[in-house]
RNA sequence: GGGGCUGUAGCUCAGCUGGAUAGAGCGACGGUUUCCUAAACCGUAGGCCGUGGGUUCGAGUCCCGCCAGCCCCGCCA
């Protein structure tokens, strides 16, 4: 519905200006934006839209604010153009003028994206004079080797791939990448370790399998703690994999190619797709980060470090905070790193990846290094104009107690043990629920819905939260059957499925409409709006709002499923509801599957 | 010490960027099933939007102070 939007505000503002002829010049010189002011309506009472401009106005043109508004309505009155989308508007309170759309224009409205793949939502492609758009860089997900995935990538995880797929919708080019950590000072532990304690992993030409890599990483960390010697070995050992050693780098890939197998299997679980380029890949530019940064004289030499002192930046101390690119040692850290990214990023092809907008996906805490390392890259003139560079933050997952989500004896929760159990137990809801209602399933038929729901519980739990905010993280209400969850949005999709099947051809309905209870044209004006959530969203990245968007039109739906009949409707109203059924759960496929979420015929 | 985030119903959270009587869900209480999956629907109760100022026609939303909780702050990412 957007594309009406701008009609009616296209028309709002004509009549604005012939309502306010006179007094124009005036209100122009004062600087007033002359915006409409036109937002959907915030009660269903007040129509589809209202527009609180006579209120901006009323004090600019020392009028008072009804009269504006029932000037301009007057106007509105008189415009066919107008007149053929909305009925005549109305002035309520102390000026808000209250748009409603005709139902007429709904059912066209709906007509239009029937069928419509995109369900309305324009492609990047039909947009004008935006056609030289580079691709969009998601950053995600970002484990390190050598360590298990936990609870701290599933958000990260699965917001990026949500915004990313949100983006690939839009007909947006997007390169999702995979920052892993996979070079830097814990890999001078793990090597040295890894050489003494399996010298022949490195001579043979299979690599070996580790074990536990989450074992040897503990055992590598304490001996670096309590090792003097150690240590020390380890430090030196950065360098030499920083040298390019050939025996570095081969313990160094062994250690990689056995981790990067460990996170695969997640990410084919979860059905993400991310394409690995961890810090490595960077490596050849560091120098040329320093240097140029030196050159655009940027650098401060200070305690043998090379740093960076940027304003609005202090220490405990309250003195300036540095931010070092190369440390005494003459090793590189992961500031120097994510600059050397950024640069890379944003270079044209093929040097770089010519990318106009650039998103990470990380967690709250980093906020301040990201500020940061933005600053600087903007300093040294690596961010190009028109591109954008965002930090998109979230909170911590926290247990029900409050605190950031461990298991009872206190250890980080893997994640496959938590992906393990969303299905388990969804598994043992599916199936008391089988047994109360007599049915008997196949075995394939409940490991394939408990694996979905279990799945889309914990995706969508994650994603209908505000990412800014820390939530609370409960199985028990993720996979509750009622309210904003996973299981209501697909059994919604499922009682569809069940018109279907029972003789609603929904594919094949006609587009002779005709809406006439409250509940079709509610359900009819919540299906126009999908458009605008996705609008939204790409601009301000809150995948929670397509959720809470996915959750009212599940809502309607089944308050319209429940009062009105569909395939025991009169044959000239059973199309129409078909319409509205087959809209809608083409939406909510779309939709969820925006949010990285499949869906079910029969759950 | 500096910076950031958070504080809305008993609980978990929205709140579309300043608009009309602050919304959901859960939980509580009450109702609905010869009918497309009742995993649903309908209704009732529940609020000093942390707090004190300010900005203006109008503030949960913007600004300042305070209180509480969490996070970050020099060679880890």
């Amino acid at each position: 519905m957007l594309s009406l939007l701008h009609l009616i505000e296209s028309h709002l503002r004509e009549a604005l200006d012939k309502a306010c002829l006179n007094e124009f010049s005036s209100e122009c010189s004062l600087g007033v934006s002359l915006d409409s002011d036109l937002i959907a309506a915030s009660k269903p009472e007040f129509g589809d839209f209202q527009s609180n401009i006579a209120l901006v106005l009323a004090k600019h043109l020392k009028r008072n604010p009804r009269e504006i508004a029932l000037s301009v309505a007057k106007v509105l009155e008189e415009d066919l153009r107008f007149l053929a989308i909305c009925i005549p508007p109305e002035v309520a309170g102390p000026g808000f003028i209250n748009l409603t759309l005709r139902q007429s224009c709904i059912e066209n409205e709906v007509k239009r994206i029937l069928g419509d793949s995109r369900l309305g939502v324009l492609s990047i492609k039909a947009e004008e004079n935006q056609k030289d758009y580079g691709p969009i860089v998601v950053d995600f997900s970002s484990p390190n080797i050598a360590k298990e995935m936990h609870v701290g990538h599933l958000r990260s995880t699965i917001i990026g791939d949500s915004l990313a797929r949100i983006f690939e919708f839009r007909g947006f080019q997007v390169i999702r990448l995979n920052h892993v950590g996979d070079w830097g000072t814990q890999f001078g532990m793990l090597i040295n370790h890894l050489k003494q304690v399996a010298p022949k992993a490195l001579d043979s030409a299979d690599a070996i399998e580790l074990g536990d890599l989450v074992v040897f990483y503990r055992q590598a960390k304490k001996r670096f703690d309590d090792d003097e010697l150690f240590r020390s070995e380890s430090r030196q050992e950065v360098l030499n994999l920083q040298s390019g050693e050939p025996l570095s780098l081969r313990a160094w890939s062994l250690l990689c190619s056995q981790s990067r197998r460990e996170f695969q299997k997640i990410y084919d679980r979860l059905d993400i797709k991310i394409t690995e380029r961890g810090e490595s890949f960077y490596n050849p530019y560091l120098k040329q980060v320093v240097d140029e940064l030196q050159a655009s004289g940027l650098l401060v030499l200070d305690q043998g470090a090379k740093c960076i002192f940027l304003e609005n930046m202090f220490g405990k101390d309250g003195k300036p905070l540095p931010i070092i690119v190369q440390k005494s040692d003459g090793g590189y850290n992961y500031s120097t790193t994510d600059l050397a990214a950024i640069r890379y990023r944003f270079k044209p092809k093929p040097i770089g990846d010519g990318a106009f907008r650039i998103l990470y996906v990380t967690d709250m805490g980093q906020s301040s290094h990201f500020e940061g390392v933005f600053q600087i890259a903007r300093l040294a003139n690596w961010i190009p104009e028109r591109c954008l560079i965002q930090h998109v933050p979230f909170g911590l997952v926290q247990g029900e107690d409050g605190k950031k989500l461990k298991t009872r004896s206190g250890e980080t929760i893997r994640l496959r043990d938590l992906l393990d159990e969303a299905v388990d137990r969804a598994e043992i809801d599916l199936r008391s629920r089988l047994a109360d209602e007599g049915r008997a399933e196949s075995k394939s038929f409940i490991k394939n819905v408990a694996r979905t729901i279990g799945f889309a519980a914990l995706k969508y739990a994650d994603l209908s939260q505000n990412r800014a905010t820390s939530y609370q993280f409960s199985f028990d209400r993720m996979l509750s059957l009622q309210g904003n969850t996973a299981p209501y949005l697909l059994y919604s999709l499922v009682r569809i499925s069940g018109i279907a099947r029972k003789g609603g051809e929904l594919e094949q309905v006609t587009d002779n409409l005709t809406f006439a209870l409250p509940q079709e044209l509610s359900l009819a004006r919540q299906l126009l709006k999908f458009d605008e959530v996705i609008a939204f969203i790409e601009e301000e990245l809150l995948p929670n709002r397509l959720c809470s968007y996915l959750f009212e039109l599940s809502q309607i739906f089944n308050r319209f499923y429940d009062q009105v009949p569909v395939l025991k409707a009169q044959p000239e109203l059973r199309n129409s509801r078909l319409a509205l059924c087959r809209l809608t759960a083409d939406t909510l496929k779309v939709g969820l599957g925006l949010l990285g979420i499949p869906t079910l015929e029969r759950m």
